[in-house]
DNA sequence: AACCCGGGGAC
DNA sequence: GTCCCAGGGTT
C-alpha cells in the first residue's frame, strides 16, 4: 500500500483530528512562544528551534526578544548585539539571515509580518519548514510544516517507505499532511506533530502505548515501527589518493600480498602507498605531459621519493590513472612505471611474469592498473 | 544534489 | 567516542 492516506474517509480523518487535538490541548508544554500571537516571536523561536531543542532555546528567546522586542529593533540591530545574544546556539547565519530578512519586511512589507505563504518564503532565511511553521501557526493557513521529526510520525502512521535523506521525498509527505491537517487549527495541528514527535513518537523506542493516535498508526498495526523512518546513511564514499608502482625486472613486476584480513584481504596488487590529495595533484602535475610520451624518459636523477628506499628507476610520467568506487572509499590511483636497479626486499611479494598474472587473484582496482599498463605498453613498442 | 554551518543530548 | 538532529543557503 503506497498510499494509506488515501484510505481514509472524511469520517476518520475528522475523527483523527479531533483525537490527536484533544489529546495536544490537554497535554501540550506551556512554551514562551506558545503564550503569544505575535507572528515576529513565533518567526524568532522557529527560527531558534532549527537544529536546537526547546530547552536550550528558552533561554535564548527570552534574552531575544527582551533585546529585541519588535521587527523594527531587530531590523537595525547592530550585528554584535546581535552576535551576542545568539552567542552558543550555534549556526549563526541564522542570526545574520534574521537581521536581513527584517529589513526586507521593513522595506518591502510596511514593518508587518507578511501573510501569505509565498510572501513568508520570500525572506532570508524562511525555507519551506518555518514557512509552513509560521504561516500555520501565527495565520491560521492550512500548511503543513515537515521537519525530520514530522517525517518520523508521518511517515509511521502510513507507512511510508521514501527514504527521508532524500529531497525528493518531501513529496509524500507533503501530500499525506495536506490529507489530515486539521483546516480549523492548522498551527496547534503542527505543534501537535512536533510534540508527538519529541515526546512520545521518538527515534529509537516510540512510547505506543501512551500514544493518542496508535490505533491509527499502520506501523503500530503491523508492529513495524522500527522500521520507519527509511533514511539511507549519506555515506559518502571517503576519497582516498594511492600511487601505484609497476616495478618491472626482466619482464617480471612486483606484486604484493594484501593482509588475510580488512579490505581486499589477501589479493594481490602492484606496491600502493597511500599519498594525500595534494601530493596527489601535484604528482598528476608535474608528471604528466603528451610530449613525454616517449620511452626515453627513464632519469635516474629524478627517482621519485614516493616510495622510499626503494631502489627503482622511475619513469618521469605516469602511465595513466584509475578511481575505483567501494561501499566506504573511492580509490584514486596514479600508476608509474619504474625498473629495477636493486636488491628489493621481498615481504609478501613476488616477481610475477606479466603473461602469469592469471595465477593470481587481483581486485577491480589492480585489474583496472594493468589495462592502463597494457595500454602504454602498446603505444611505447619496445617496452 | 552536495556541502557548509555549531552545539548538545542520547547512546 | 559516534550518531542524530525542531533547516536553509550556496554553489
Amino acid at each position: 500500500m503506497s498510499k494509506q492516506w488515501e484510505t481514509w474517509d472524511e469520517e476518520k480523518i475528522k475523527t483523527f483530528q479531533e483525537t490527536f487535538l484533544t489529546w495536544y490541548h490537554k497535554e501540550k508544554r506551556n512554551l514562551p512562544w506558545r503564550a503569544t500571537n505575535d507572528p515576529y516571536a513565533i518567526w524568532i523561536s522557529e527560527i531558534m528551534l532549527q537544529q536546537t531543542r526547546v530547552e536550550t532555546v528558552i533561554g535564548y528567546f527570552y534574552r531575544f526578544m527582551e533585546q529585541f522586542p519588535t521587527i523594527q529593533d531587530l531590523a537595525a540591530a547592530e550585528e554584535q548585539k546581535l552576535l551576542k545574544v545568539w552567542e552558543g546556539l550555534g549556526y549563526y547565519s541564522r542570526a545574520r539571515n534574521l537581521k536581513a530578512a527584517a529589513q526586507q519586511i521593513v522595506a518591502e512589507f510596511d514593518g508587518e509580518m507578511p501573510q501569505s505563504i509565498e510572501e513568508i518564503r520570500s525572506l532570508k532565511g524562511i525555507g519551506p519548514y518555518t514557512a509552513g511553521a509560521i504561516g500555520s501557526i501565527a495565520f491560521g493557513l492550512p500548511e503543513p510544516a515537515i521537519d525530520g521529526n514530522v517525517m518520523r510520525v508521518v511517515s509511521r502512521l502510513f507507512c511510508i517507505e521514501a527514504d527521508i535523506a532524500k529531497a525528493s521525498s518531501r513529496a509524500p509527505f507533503d501530500e499525506a499532511m495536506r490529507t489530515i491537517i486539521s483546516p480549523d487549527e492548522p498551527g496547534e495541528f503542527n505543534q501537535a506533530l512536533m510534540d508527538l514527535g519529541s515526546r512520545i513518537c521518538t527515534p529509537t523506542t516510540p512510547k505506543c502505548e501512551e500514544c493518542p493516535i496508535s490505533q491509527y498508526c499502520l506501523a503500530y498495526a503491523e508492529n513495524r515501527q522500527t522500521d520507519f523512518p527509511v533514511k539511507s546513511k549519506k555515506a559518502k564514499p571517503k576519497d582516498v589518493y594511492y600511487i601505484a608502482g609497476a616495478i618491472e625486472d626482466q619482464g617480471s613486476f612486483l606484486l604484493v600480498q594484501r593482509p588475510k584480513t580488512g579490505l581486499l584481504a589477501s589479493m594481490w596488487h602492484f606496491p600502493l602507498v597511500e599519498v594525500t590529495k595534494e601530493q596527489y595533484d601535484a604528482l598528476q602535475r608535474t608528471w604528466v605531459k603528451e610530449e613525454q610520451l616517449q620511452l626515453d624518459l627513464i632519469a635516474e636523477e629524478d627517482a621519485l621519493e614516493i616510495f622510499p628506499g626503494l631502489p627503482v628507476v622511475w619513469q618521469k610520467r605516469h602511465f595513466g590513472e584509475i578511481t575505483h568506487i567501494f561501499s566506504h572509499l573511492k580509490w584514486h590511483v596514479l600508476l608509474f612505471y619504474g625498473r629495477k636497479r636493486g636488491e628489493i626486499p621481498l615481504q609478501d611479494s613476488e616477481w610475477a611474469a606479466k603473461e602469469s598474472f592469471e595465477n593470481y587473484v587481483f581486485p577491480k582496482p589492480q585489474q583496472k592498473l594493468v589495462e592502463q599498463l597494457k595500454k602504454y605498453q602498446k603505444l611505447d613498442k619496445d617496452f
